[in-house]
DNA sequence: GTCTATATTCCGATAGAC
DNA sequence: GTCTATCGGAATATAGAC
């Protein structure tokens, strides 16, 4: 794995958070290397493969962080502060998330782009699910919905208010994720 | 006001809220009516002239829907109701919501289509946050957050929940308003 | 193995025909 | 007033140079 094919799936990975799939090209990246356009081909053939590629990043990334949250031993409500620190932080960065931003994009993904983020939103809220679960039935959380839907809920909430965020500028987003726990305590 | 105009803001708006702002093109809608890509030209010189009046289009239906509920006499639930109707309505048709599909694209719109959506967004948040605060003081709704931010937390949940039910097909999206209303009652 | 020169296609947009 | 022929540029992608 060579540095350049890191760099670029970070750079795509940016560019896809900041102004979307349609709307970025290899030139993008090619200019931000000091390279021709074509030079990002040789690490990915087509831009299907980059795409997928950064969502692959991404699932290894978020399994790594749970994971390192199980063998640490976190409760639940340490485990979903982690996860909500990481929307707090796209929202610093004024960047969205990959299931918000390639969910928007979906119908004009290649198939297995389809298939990788189709991956990575169940694995998200597999365990979301699971752990307002478990979390209900030690007490830490109190919520009377279904944990499935209390999951999507809680995911769309992080995800649309970035999107509403990057449109109406003065949205206190730590407000809304405090309202978001709020709403999860006994 | 020609029938062409607005066919054309129609199809327009359909492919916005299907393949998003960046993956449509003039050619798209062009084919549709079954004359070259240049004769849109005519009626939107440009594509940010055509982005601004989609979104000009759902800024006047909105207040409409508005006007017509308040002169109604619709008391708060009906208004939501009402309200929450037009994203089951978007889920069946597979489409998302302006807010969300233009929000992902925010980044790469042009300053008068930007204007103009976040002058919709504030409409819109404007016209839910009201109607939370006036249905609380009545207790036809009950909720411990700020208004503000209630109002943040249900548009959320409903733009990315479609989003998400894009990704992840058998998402019972009723059964996720139904999640949102039953958080509102006394 | 890494990158460039180049091809091809499609985009938004203009000038001008009817 | 309405639409077409056509342009200039940017997109993805291939073939081949180093």
């Amino acid at each position: 794995m060579s540095i350049t094919r890191e760099k670029i799936i970070e750079l795509g990975e940016n560019l896809i958070l900041s102004r979307g799939y349609n709307a970025f090209s290899y030139q993008d990246i090619s200019t931000e290397l000091g390279v021709k356009n074509a030079a990002i081909h040789y690490y990915f053939p087509s831009k299907e493969n980059l795409g997928t590629s950064i969502v692959r990043t991404n699932i290894q990334r978020f399994e790594e962080m749970i994971d390192n949250m199980h063998s640490r031993g976190f409760d639940e409500w340490q485990q979903l502060d982690t996860f909500i620190k990481i929307y707090i932080k796209s929202h610093r960065e004024k960047k969205l998330c990959l299931v918000g931003s390639l969910g928007s994009d979906f119908n004009t993904l290649n198939e297995n782009t389809k298939k990788e983020l189709i991956r990575m939103t169940e694995i998200i809220l597999n365990w979301l699910t699971s752990t307002l679960t478990t979390g209900r039935e030690k007490s830490i959380f109190k919520f009377n919905e279904e944990p499935q839907n209390k999951a999507i809920l809680i995911l769309s909430s992080l995800v649309a208010t970035l999107q509403i965020s990057r449109i109406i500028d003065n949205i206190d987003y730590k407000s809304i994720c405090q309202s978001i726990t709020d709403g999860l305590k006994p």
